[in-house]
DNA sequence: CTGGATGCAAACTCTTTGCATGCAT
DNA sequence: ATGCATGCAAAGAGTTTGCATCCAG
């Protein structure tokens, strides 16, 4: 396993703090949670989630990972990825970054590529949107599939 | 209703040659599902295009629908856009245009406004994806839910 | 005729909600 | 002590599948 026992800590700090900033209650669910999804450091199904934490912190349920996952997501360390088909994704927070979606087996990968959003970003300014978000989704046959 | 006539028949003429050209069966579902869904001219839920042709055609099922969309897609005539939540639009491929999603209220509108995607689709061609389809959707709060 | 397309219903997946219990504050 | 967070179960939304019937070719 690559991490390590720092990581955990500064991890839980970071939580910790965002939370009491905004008078929630810091929970070892959130805790573990938090460290389970930095871990991954890649998008991830709430089920992916919970599977990485059911080891170390079993009963816990998936409700609570939607919850705790949807938390992180007003917190800013997450994003929701709408990733072809209905499942939803959440991406740590990193860098700005893209994905690509095999059309026939459905796996996500990341796409690094520096794209000027600022058209986007001001038309839907002009129609009254504050956008917060963008996703860019390519989709298509993998190298696998094809 | 603005529909024409003309429109009817062009947009019949045009699918019933896409559907012979690979030999699939030219039925009365096909050809008023996509009537209905050119002359929505507009992103559509199943549901919506099912409701703008049981008027016309009653008897028509959702998956009939469905299938009908997921076949328009491969014909290049739609697009099937994840709006947001699980639900999926369908949209007619006109000129390249992209969408912002309202993160409260779900609405989904259209964003004119010329992206350059050529970085995206370059790193999608070194991943080993033959990329055939981008989609940008930016979310934020729509005037209304401000 | 003959096989692909349809309608109906049911299954399926993923996500959200309701409520009693528990724990962080 | 107080009430937000959790776990469980069940509901809910949206989409897909199975199968008998029907109709375009």
């Amino acid at each position: 396993m690559t991490a390590k026992a720092t990581d955990n800590t500064t991890w839980d700090s970071e939580l910790s703090r965002a939370l009491r900033d905004r008078g929630q209650r810091v929970t070892s669910q959130r805790l573990l949670i938090h460290r389970a999804f930095r871990e991954l450091d890649h998008h991830a199904s709430a089920e992916e989630v919970l599977a990485a934490v059911s080891p170390r912190l079993p009963n816990v349920s998936l409700p609570t990972v939607y919850a705790t996952l949807d938390l992180f997501r007003e917190l800013g360390i997450a994003r929701r990825v709408s990733a072809g088909r209905g499942a939803i994704l959440y991406d740590p927070r990193s860098e700005a970054h893209h994905h690509v979606v095999c059309r026939r087996c459905g796996k996500v990968e990341d796409l690094e590529a520096r794209i000027d959003l600022s058209p986007a970003m001001s038309a839907a300014g002009r129609r009254g949107y504050a956008a917060e978000n963008a996703e860019l989704v390519l989709s298509g046959l993998c190298s696998d599939c094809r």
